[in-house]
DNA sequence: GTCAAATCTGACGATATAGTCGGAAATGAC
DNA sequence: GTCATTTCCGACTATATCGTCAGATTTGAC
């Protein structure tokens, strides 16, 4: 074995470099492609063609197109997560917290219209019965780190069912404003809008996470039944 | 011509019951499958399958499955309205509409699961460049629902683009939330746990739309603010 | 009953896409 | 340079799906 890798099986440089580099051009098209006809209805061909490479090229990096979407998908919330961990460290005021947060997404998204397009397409597909395998993982390490943060900033302890709750409505919040703004007439930039409306949600997102916290946990007493705790 | 239906070009009676049945079979059936699969993945023949009527039935009926998604979505969002419009004539007061807003979307997806998904499908195709012809429509509609309904209740004037903005937001934390409870383990009720939200949700939205009113009218401006108080 | 129009059927031809495979080209070791 | 290994290529096969069409069946008028 080598020296320098000990990882691999054999030896390695320029030739792992061109590796790397035509997997990158299948991934960068294949982001490209997905955010114009859907994941759905993505050919493999399509994706070859953009990435100006042999289709046969495109089964030697990867068994599937599902293994390829599950690998899109982690690697971009993975990215979105590092961000958040990484602005969101020590902070432990709940407004302070939120600001970030909704910060973080805006920038992230910001110019990466096809990670946001990834994102919703893959949320969407969760909806289904039958979906891609494995993209399900990411969304709910994405969501648990959510609910971590809030955690140690949230007063009271909650219950793991009402962390939960409050990371969705934040989450689906989030992405839900931007998704319906997508419909938005004229060339309205996006982003700014997002930005003037920042204070207004940090300001609401918490009042309701506060309100929520409580009361959340009372369920189970509401109805009659299910007795989460 | 006849004297019953001066609507239609010759005769009809048992005939018009059974293409009226016949046709319901095919939009029920259609409604299913894409909730299994998705919008793209679904085949025609799966749809006419579950119909339980031959492949060239479903041709009779509809184009295409182009054609039978728009009447789909079209339908679904047509009936979300006139609840919408039922249930909040009248109302003059946020706190009051938005409460209603929720609830009546609540109600209007509880045991309509299929619908919901047709309804994420659909706007999850929004965001791409090439999408069902058509369904966008349905959307704008339902938000300019929304739109009106909030202007009527607004104090202040405000202008069309902050009131796009404000009622994108409502929408998308509606389903958003929704959309991101799917991952919630067990087999929580997500209704109950949305009606538990209710009130934290219309809380924090009335403020949201509070605040957001001035500031959004504002947009241009800023820049370096964020001005919550 | 007869006839015409409306509705339904499913086999079929045309087309599109997935995934494979034998071989070409590039790389690295020597 | 040779040779083994890795990487790439694109023509090909196998399969799946679309949309059609000629004919069967049902309905309504008479």
């Amino acid at each position: 074995m080598e020296q320098q890798t000990p990882k691999s099986k054999r030896k390695r440089g320029r030739q792992q470099r061109r590796t790397n580099i035509t997997r990158q051009k299948l991934l960068d098209a294949a982001k490209t492609v997905f955010s114009e006809r859907g994941l759905d209805l993505t050919r493999i061909d399509e994706i070859t063609e953009r990435a100006d490479v042999g289709k046969g090229t495109f089964y030697y990096h990867f068994r599937s197109k599902e293994k390829l979407i599950k690998e899109l998908i982690k690697g971009m919330l993975g990215e979105l997560v590092a961000v958040i961990d990484e602005k969101c460290e020590g902070i432990n005021d709940l407004t302070a917290l939120m600001d970030t947060l909704i910060q973080v997404h805006t920038e992230f998204f910001s110019n990466r219209w096809e990670d946001f397009v990834l994102f919703f397409q893959g949320r969407a597909d969760l909806t289904l019965q039958v979906s891609y395998s494995g993209i399900d993982t990411p969304f709910v390490d994405y969501i648990e780190r959510m609910e971590s943060l809030l955690d140690s900033v949230i007063e009271h302890r909650i219950s793991k069912p009402a962390l939960r709750r409050i990371a969705c409505a934040v989450a689906g919040f989030l992405s839900g404003y931007y998704s319906f703004a997508v419909i938005s007439p004229q060339g309205e930039d996006i982003d700014e809008t997002f930005r003037s409306l920042r204070g207004a949600m940090v300001a609401s997102l918490v009042r309701f996470i506060k309100e929520t916290a409580p009361s959340a946990e009372a369920i189970g007493n509401v109805e009659n039944n299910t007795s989460v705790n």
